[in-house]
DNA sequence: CTGAACTAGTTCAATAATGAACTAAGTCGT
DNA sequence: ACGACTTAGTTCATTATTGAACTAGTTCAG
């Protein structure tokens, strides 16, 4: 059986979606926007804007408006990076992480929901069969 | 070991993302933007407006400007439904047809660049997640 | 019948996303 | 230590997306 591109985007855009639709309440009620929640569960590990937007693979111009929001909410800073001055190190505050992980619980509960369809080994098998597509291509 | 929603999320942008942006020249000179393919190939099997919002999980909205664009460009056209004349059918053109198969083509090919990383059972694995985890949640 | 409630699709005004141009800082020749 | 090139990040003008209001057709209870 060919395993055919438009299906396989199509299911994972449904997969996407429906979890996020199912907790778009909650997420607004943490204050906080879709994409800019992505952001903020990946800033700890890609701390500056540019390593962000190649991590995420979203423009760096949309970096930027996240960013910005999810400063004036006060869920992180910009420090300026000692060692090269362009570069603005962010950095959660308290409040930040706090949001990010209760966005995290609330997304996972929904996911699980759907997680619980399969076996705890296909699920594995899934995050490995992803990594290995989902690595940039050689 | 926990599999993470952010994590899985972002893989899977970075995987349909990457393939996205390897084929976006073939598609641009094909005519057809990233959107209007997905409605392009879906159109067969949900030819009404509503039912590719529903099954595409995009707004109804957006479809509206998905298919404006697409009629205007001669790959489909509308045609009333006699049954219901509410209704407007959509129908791929010959054009269209020429289009949506080679653009899927491309689509494959790139893809089919990264299946070649796992093995073909894993590829059927991974179909067989997908649809048991995208389906409507009961 | 009638009209209230519903569904299909569109339109439009408002919002969100982003390419391109820009500023500032860093690096590397020579 | 200079100029040419590269990189980080922002801004802004433009385009893309979409919620909400709307039109038109359908359904069905009374």
């Amino acid at each position: 059986m060919p395993v055919d591109v438009a299906e396989l985007w199509t299911l994972n855009h449904r997969l996407l979606t429906g979890v996020m639709n199912a907790c778009s309440a909650e997420l607004t009620s943490l204050g906080v926007e879709t994409k800019e929640f992505f952001v903020l569960t990946e800033v700890t590990a890609s701390p500056y804007p540019a390593e962000l937007a190649a991590t995420l693979m979203i423009p760096k111009a949309s970096v930027s408006v996240y960013v910005r929001s999810l400063v004036a909410k006060g869920f992180m800073r910009r420090e300026i990076d000692d060692a090269d001055l362009r570069r603005h190190r962010l950095v959660l505050t308290a409040e930040g992480e706090a949001v990010r992980d209760r966005a995290l619980a609330a997304l996972s509960t929904e996911f699980d929901r759907r997680l619980a369809r399969i076996t705890p080994r296909d699920r594995t098998e899934l995050r490995r069969i992803l990594l290995t597509l989902a690595a940039p291509a050689p």
